[in-house]
DNA sequence: AATATTATTTAGATTAACCTAAAAATAAAC
DNA sequence: GTTTATTTTTAGGTTAATCTAAATAATATT
């Protein structure tokens, strides 16, 4: 059906539009996917004449219906490859992107069927991300981060909202995982950092830039 | 390293080549993959000139020592995933092999290592085609099919010669499987087909070209 | 409002992987 | 040992995906 090329542009159109299916600029999707702006421009133009994205010259692309459910099923193979490379082949976290970035290629639906069912129908992934269903419908990602809780506030951490592997690792020093309850003790607007207390440890700072990366379920 | 295409002629001329390492012709080869004599032509030049086979116009290509050592890696990521799909997602020993041929276009070492621990280091998989190493190492593939045992002699199913999805399949009418033991109780000279009894069953007919396409160890 | 800067698109080229049709080499048949 | 048939290679072309450099449109600055 799809190139693989296809797949991810149309999977980096998909999730930079967000929620409210915002115009993307060719220069975020070059970025986002390591490319000049001249391939992306080329490739926004070939999608087009698919009907697999909007498109309006100079101003942007989001994905048409049929793109956004190509996406959809392309971030369910992502995801569900994420879930067996932590939980079956016991890798960290960090270290599976990459590899599911090649293995949502394969597109074999009876592959995906079976290993959904392996997983025993995961609705998550290891970075806390729904994974859509077959027919494309997940859970809605969560809104509120770290530093949106007020002082005193306790939560709970549900998922990453950067998941590269420096962010995830950095994490992991932290011992911050999936689960862990998180107690905002104080906010610095000095420097905007915060000061905090891991599942009932310690008191430690985080930069703003931290906690504004971590996606919490206020308890 | 390698494009997935030269993966997949790399693997081809290798198996093609057998333990004599003879030349594989280009048409032969053409016919295997499934393109035009032109494109072999064109793959086994561009492989020629990276030194991974060896080529003689119009006579022929087989491995050269790092084509071959490339070949291996290739067979032992696509053997290991089709001990995957059977052994984990339950796919029947017809199904894989299409599968398995994508998948084993992924690289990354991290995942074969893991994936072969998760898998117990199996030695066989599930066609009983041995399994190379990290290094490459494999035991030998057998030599004995069915059509070679003497009238009386029991032996045992060691691997499928042809490993296509029909032939599969018919095998498991016939409830052959790998260690299933077979008694050859007569041969008819006349229309070349054997009289046999499968896990001491009763007496049925196999065609010669089915008897030679299961590999046997005399019992 | 005119100018300068930045973003985007187009033009033109390159590479891998394919194809068909024609040419050349090898093998088979007479 | 010619002639014929088959196999293989070459020639020339296509498509996807990329690039750099140039042109154009949109935005920002004075
Ligand atoms: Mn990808
Ligand atoms: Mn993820
Ligand atoms: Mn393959
Ligand atoms: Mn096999």
């Amino acid at each position: 059906m799809f190139t693989p090329t296809e797949e991810n542009y149309l999977k980096a159109i998909y999730k930079l539009s967000g929620n409210e299916k915002e115009f993307v600029s060719t220069s975020k999707l070059a970025e986002t996917l390591d490319t000049s702006a001249a391939s992306a421009t080329d490739m926004i133009q070939r999608l087009s004449k698919k009907g697999l994205v909007h498109y309006h010259k100079y101003q942007g692309v989001n994905t048409s219906p049929s793109g956004e459910k190509a996406a959809l099923q392309v971030i369910r193979r992502h995801r569900l490859w994420e879930v067996f490379l932590v939980q079956k082949l016991k890798f960290n976290w960090n270290e599976v992107h990459a590899i599911a970035e090649e293995l949502e290629h394969i597109k074999s639906p009876q592959l995906i069927a079976q290993l959904d069912k392996f997983l025993a129908h995961p609705k998550y992934d290891p970075h806390g991300d729904p994974i859509p269903d077959a027919e494309g419908k997940m859970a809605p990602r969560p809104t509120t981060t770290l530093n949106m809780l007020a002082t005193g506030d306790l939560g709970k951490v549900i998922s990453t909202k950067d998941s590269s592997s420096d962010f995830l690792l950095f994490l992991d020093k932290l011992n911050i995982s999936l689960g862990a309850e998180i107690e905002l003790l104080d906010y610095f607007a000095y420097d905007g950092t915060y000061s905090v207390r891991i599942n009932h440890g310690p008191a430690i700072t985080l930069s703003g830039k931290v906690a504004g990366n971590i996606f919490i379920e206020k308890l």
